[in-house]
DNA sequence: GTCAAGAAGATTGTTGACAATCATACAAAC
DNA sequence: GTTTGTATGATTGTCAACAATCTTCTTGAC
């Protein structure tokens, strides 16, 4: 009955489709759930539904032309990532990390990340990937300071992305993919500073060169380092928002 | 219509529980699919069903005497464990880890487990967790040749299950958690050496010296180590059980 | 004898309705 | 004035049936 084509879904307008870009292989059609979760995934992040709003299963059913049922599953993905919590008898609300949770977030990507990169430095088969690494860290320096936000962030996703991938552990991919949607809803509105931007460029070079070097020790070093100082700026912008919505709600 | 007791479902013997055994927080009553789920996690672990082999929905639902669609939750959880994996229209089976694979989950779980025990080193409130901690280990020096397989492994589990909880990072229990079910599957009846144990308890000696002072370094290098250690003997227990099973199916 | 095409059966995906539970508002008692 | 109990409405949990899809078996051609 329900068509399951990817722009099937009533009002669909963006194609941007967070979880499709961070899964390991995306399906060349999405499930009628997965289909939901992408938008509603894209709505969180966007900030469009704040955090601490309920999301019911009867208004997204409406809304989307389907039964509750796919609503229902599409809520429990989006559990997964962590975008909304589920209580039982009590529904699903958007999740409301607090800097905390934000931290433990950032810490368990510092420590995967840096697994990631030393099995990349010490696999036999990375003189394959090196041009491409090469070439996006290339991009990256190139751009630094031409891209504006959002392009600059998709460069470094995309470049993780192509590191995760080449890793080869299909559990980790799971993990980091998961981990970054979280990521990105911190990171995304975030408006690096230029320093930032140039520190970063800078251990993206120092990273290929460990690699380059099959120097998996400096490669684990470096990653951490590099998520720990990407979760300094997170944690910025995390404030920054809090304080708005302290504003809005002030007034 | 259907009772939400926790022993409420049809054949209901052991109340093992694997499931809330790892969760943050038992509720008081499980929900029915997570009932059914750490039903099913039993028979997966315990190898009563084998890898490769397909769950039906319909077999579940009439076994347990409720619709598919609790069945269906149920697994959805099991596949966020890692013991299903669900295939679009195809249903779920149960997972067939390869060694890559098992190294993969090790290899994380080293991480994860050296972040946890550095945090552990770290934290200002260590002193109270503390004796809790050195009770544990003496138990489990005590016991290092005194217990059976499967009581020793248990006490392995408790120590790192009350580290994992004192870590106080949600997320990472999360994770930790998942990851600790499928290597259960891998360790239980796996009857480790003397040797091994011995060594076992002395990493867990050295790990206990390194919280209480405070070097969190150290306890992360420790925890590191002895993952990766267990790692040998779940790869060696897996070999013997595919042994096994290939000259099983060659009779 | 092997391979391809088609039909039948099995299995999951989805739906709408009913049951159980929870949150809220209101009233009554202390 | 505060607290407790109750009734009502809202919301999730579960169920059984239908639709869509996949797998397997059979049939036929080369």
């Amino acid at each position: 009955m329900a068509a399951l084509a990817p722009t099937s879904l009533p009002g669909a307008t963006a194609p941007i489709d967070l979880l499709a870009q961070f899964s390991e292989s995306a399906p060349l059609t999405q499930s009628l759930p997965e289909q939901i979760a992408a938008r509603l995934s894209e709505r969180i992040v966007s900030g469009a539904y704040a955090p601490g709003q309920r999301i019911l299963e009867q208004a997204m059913a409406a809304e989307f032309e389907v039964s509750r049922g796919p609503v229902r599953e599409a809520l429990r993905l989006l559990e997964k990532e962590g975008l909304v919590i589920i209580l039982a008898r009590r529904g699903a609300q958007v999740t409301n990390p607090t800097i905390a949770e934000v931290n433990e977030i950032f810490d368990i990507r510092a420590m995967l990340n840096g697994l990631r990169d030393r099995m990349m430095a010490e696999s036999a088969q990375r003189e394959r990937l090196l041009p491409l690494l090469e070439q996006e860290i290339a991009k990256l320096a190139a751009g630094a300071a031409a891209l504006d936000g959002a392009e600059y962030i998709d460069t470094v996703l995309r470049l993780n992305r192509l590191l995760t991938q080449a890793a080869g552990n299909r559990r980790l991919q799971t993990i980091l993919g998961s981990l970054a949607v979280q990521t990105v809803r911190y990171t995304r509105l975030g408006l690096s500073t230029p320093e930032r931007r140039q520190q970063s460029v800078q251990h993206w070079q120092h990273l290929l060169r460990a690699i380059r070097e099959g120097d998996g020790d400096a490669a684990e070093r470096i990653a951490r380092q590099r998520v720990l100082d990407s979760r300094d700026a997170a944690i910025e912008q995390l404030l920054r928002q809090q304080a708005i919505a302290d504003a809005k709600s002030a007034a």
